[in-house]
DNA sequence: GCGAACCGATCGATCGATCGGTAGCCTCTT
DNA sequence: AAGAGGCTACCGATCGATCGATCGGTTCGC
């Protein structure tokens, strides 16, 4: 077989929470993408709220694994910020659905199974914290309300995966050295121009990702 | 009567919709939450998706109205910058179920109803687009790539609604005007120094906003 | 006596979940 | 070699609950 049963229920399951919701999918929906009955979606994951929670879990332990092995013996604030912003822009673009539903559904869970994907959360934004009063320590960042703007920055990393389409003229290196630019401009970091990832004016005409009329709503 | 009862079904709606979802909302929650039996409820509200509709449409049609009022007079792209995120911050903070209701569920809508609602939503997000772009031609900004930087600067805003407490320590005219000084920094205007909106370091212990733990998600 | 405001009862459809089953394969026993 | 038993993989049928929506009413101010 091309692809394991219970994978493919998973990956079903990805792409029908991201476009119409969790309450907004049935498992008939979900039993008729996986090509499986419904009874027989029960053989492969829990109950459905099991199946999104497991999806979430897996993918913020992704992230969080990705953002940890890129930090390994890395200590400039700058550099960190900018390994952080690539890791996350990068994963939001590639697995759009995945990290949709684990943005987006934190809600959903009941308390029990809502625990363990808040920890990972919290895990994964206290690496982001971290760096950034490191680098308010050390005076080379300057923001003065350092929650609210690792916030925003934040935010605005995890839109991608609501916009950004492979199949448009951007490519994922320069999205990622975009949000790396506006990162460290938010953080308050003068850029040396014509160093590193300096921003020259460029005059083509807006280059946005997936056409104008962003994704989502035509 | 304190409330008119079309109007408690559109409170009640604002807030459900908000909290547990669109699809997570049945006409029974609505109709108790606005007390109201379910039947009743179709004397004030079309179908469940048109009362979505409506709420939609009306957030929209505020926030594009209070923008353009907001602008009007002002040439200045930096000015106008300031007024533009102004207002959107505010209003997600002041009115946060109604605008992420507004925000995240224009995939819900079905075509017939989405057009409208899309159609506000491009027209407010053109004069973003049209400032920047003025900007650009005049020089005072600075990014290379316009489309992605508005998209981001526009999720970051949007987010406040996500976060933001009024009950916090951080004030909505600080919030706005923090905002006011990313959206600039993104889009690589220099702030001189000490001036208007000038950042200082602000050694406070990190002031934000609804308590370190963001209001999703305990 | 008419319309606005409201509701109990109930519609057919769909919801998430479970039931008792069957088919095929692997292992162990005799 | 033959069979017994058990396990994985799957499904048709169906459970009770809930879904969004509609029906035929009643009450009440104008």
């Amino acid at each position: 077989m091309a692809v394991a049963t219970g994978e493919r229920v998973r990956r079903a399951a990805v792409k029908l929470f991201a476009t119409k919701g969790f309450h907004g999918t049935g498992i008939r929906d979900l039993a008729q993408a996986a090509k499986l009955s419904s009874a027989s979606l029960y053989h492969y994951m829990g109950t459905k709220e099991e199946l999104l929670a497991g999806i979430m879990r897996d993918c913020l332990r992704n992230l969080l694994d990705e953002a940890t092995t890129a930090l390994e013996g890395v200590s400039d604030p700058v550099e960190r910020v900018r390994r952080l912003v690539t890791v996350h822009v990068t994963a939001h673009a590639r697995q759009p659905n995945e990290t949709r539903v684990a943005d987006d559904n934190i809600e959903v869970l009941s308390p029990r199974l809502r625990r363990d994907v808040v920890r990972l959360r919290d895990d994964y934004e206290a690496l982001w914290s971290d760096t950034i009063e490191e680098g308010l320590r050390e005076g080379v960042f300057d923001t003065a309300q350092p929650t609210v703007t690792r916030i925003a920055v934040l935010d605005m990393c995890t839109g991608v995966a609501r916009w950004y389409s492979s199949r448009g003229p951007l490519s994922l290196r320069l999205l990622a050295e975009h949000h790396v630019e506006l990162t460290l401009r938010a953080l308050g970091v003068r850029v040396s121009a014509g160093c590193g990832l300096a921003n020259s004016r460029d005059p083509q005409a807006c280059p946005g990702a997936a056409a104008e009329g962003r994704s989502w709503g035509e």
